[in-house]
Order: structure tokens, then sequence, then C-alpha cells
DNA sequence: CCTATACAGTACTAAATAGGTCCTGTTTAG
DNA sequence: CTAAACAGGACCTATTTAGTACTGTATAGG
């Protein structure tokens, strides 16, 4: 299936901590990990990795930590995962030129695949931040209506996090 | 980054293979391997999952092979992937009733994945097997355009089919 | 009615990837 | 000056994916 990584999703729920904290304060790395039940240096890890993409900034030094590097409207889930996974690209071809691609004599899904990566980064893009930290309650109605039993009981393999 | 398979990209490759000739033959799988490049034994496999998935007819014996269990039109890329992948979930939470998910109480993030799955399914399922296997000058123009340069020069870290 | 050909199904091996942990700096508030 | 916390790696392991091989079954055509 096509799905992001573990460690995505840790992020977003990270950066999601962060940005409901009313006050904006700085959060150390282990707090966060703490607060999301992930293991502290899996969370360092990751916020390094956001830190570097301009998303998050630190402070150094004994009463350091992290913050948003903006406001959390100004952060979009399409940046998170592009911080933590790379450029949301489907196919081999799809992130390198064209005229590189082996098969591009056989293959002529190349421009459709482009067309796709481009719905998903667009619908990526147009999700802030700001919108995952809401509380579900407060969520303007209608716009996610989901009756009961919508749900697809699909057959997942892995199953929970650590 | 997010991304399907590469055998799931193969598949894509045969199935437009098929969809392309004219004649709407029964291709054996050897031919269709020589005809794509891909190894014989790699593509007996994805042959025998979209058939089971109810894409391919086969035909046994001496003359056998497969071909489309319907007009390419009526096949979308979105059905492709999900015979080799699985169903379009993109993360853990994605494949389960919301209940289930161990992280349900801290992360607000569920129904938002869930709508983002379904904009790319949608992208999905609209993307038919017909518009693939039509070569790529005749296609109507102005849907695709895109200028020369677009394309990002992201590193890619694999690079070629065998 | 026999046999070569091609699908059906499954089991296995090897390689790539991702996840997770740890260690050795460097900065800085108090 | 020192304890807390970030910076930046290196590294090991488990999972997943890719690719291959083998044994069985159906059938067109001589």
């Amino acid at each position: 299936m096509i799905r992001i990584g573990k460690l995505t999703d840790y992020g977003i729920v990270v950066m999601t901590h962060l940005a409901r904290d009313p006050a904006q304060a700085v959060m150390a790395a282990s707090d966060l990990a703490q607060a999301t039940s992930l293991g502290p240096s899996t969370v360092a890890k990751l916020l390094k990795v956001l830190l570097r993409a301009g998303l998050l900034v630190s402070h150094r030094g004994i009463r350091g930590g992290y913050s948003l590097s903006r406001p959390a409207e100004e952060i979009s889930v399409g940046q998170i995962i592009g911080a933590i996974e790379g450029p949301v690209v489907m196919t081999e071809c799809g992130g390198q030129p064209a005229n590189k691609c082996s098969m591009r004599h056989v293959c002529t899904a190349q421009s459709h695949w482009h067309r796709i990566d481009d719905v998903v980064r667009e619908a990526l893009e147009s999700l802030k931040l700001e919108e995952l930290a809401r509380p579900l309650r407060l969520r303007k109605a209608g716009a996610l209506q989901r009756q009961p039993g919508d749900q697809q009981p699909a057959d997942r393999r892995r199953s929970k996090r650590p």
C-alpha cells in the first residue's frame, strides 16, 4: 500500500503536540517524548530533522528545547512529510528528469505519475498543522462527517506503536 | 517519501502493455517479460496477483496466456495498485477501525488522514488504464501541459530497473 | 491419447530499507 | 564551572520487498 513511514507519523504527532501548546513554550525533547509515549532517542532524532528543515527552532543550554519556527497555520502536513521523507514522488521516475529513466521508451506512464503526484502534493500542502492541532470536537461540522462503519476492515500487517 | 513498490510499478507497465495491444490478444507471461525487459519470474508472479484480483483472465494450455478481463477504460490505476499493494492508506491508523489505534487519545490526526487518503484514492481511481496506454503524442493537449524545467531534480536513491 | 507448453501455487533466499539506540561533542543558564 | 539539553553522527537490528525456484495441473495440437 501507499504509505508514509512510522517516523513521519511520529513527526506529525510531535508537531501537533507542539502546536497545541497555548503558550507556544519551548519544550525539551525528553518532555515531548513523554507526552507522546515515544522513545526519547527517536524523538530526538526526529526533532533534529524537523529543525534542519526549518520547521522548528531550537534553544540550547540548560533551559533549552524546541518550538515551532512559525505559526501552525503556516506549516503544512506536506512540509512535515517532505522534511522527513523527502519530496512526494510515487515512482522511480518521479524524482529524476524524465529522460534519465531507463524505461522511458517503453513507459508512457511518466506524465501521469506526475499528475498523480501533483494531486497528492496539493492535498498534503493544503492541510495545515493548525487544523490538526485543533481538538476534534471543535472542528467545523460537515467537512469531516463520516458514517460509522464507513471504515474498511482491511487487513493490517503492522499494528502498534512501541 | 510516499511511494509505491517496484512491483506495482512493473504491474502498471505490464498492464499498459496488454492494454496497448490493438488485437487484445492473449499474451504469454514470457512474452510480456521480454516486451517489458523484466525478469520472467517476476512477471509471472505479478500476473498471478493481477489475475486473482480479477483484472486479468488467463488461458492455460499450450497456446495460453493472459489478457485484460475488461476494456482498459474500465480498469483504473487505483485498482492495479490495490491489487498489488492492498488498499491505499497512509498511516497505521488508516487501515484499522479508529478505536483500535493505541494512540487514539493523543492523536487527533485520524480523521484528517482519512481525508487525505480519500483524495489520493480518488485521484488514483480516476486515472484509467486506457489513458496510460494511449501514446503520449495523441493525448488531448492542455490537460497535461508541463513547462520544461518543471521537474524537480530531487535526489533519488534507487535508480534503475534490473 | 500423449506431450510440450504455459498457467497455478507456494516456498525460499537475498538485498534493501526503516526503525531504533547510543555515543561523543558543543552550548549555555544559573 | 557544571549540569541540562541540543548537534551530529555511527551503528545495529528487524521488517519488508524483490526476485527466484520448484512442483503441480490443464490443454491445444499432432
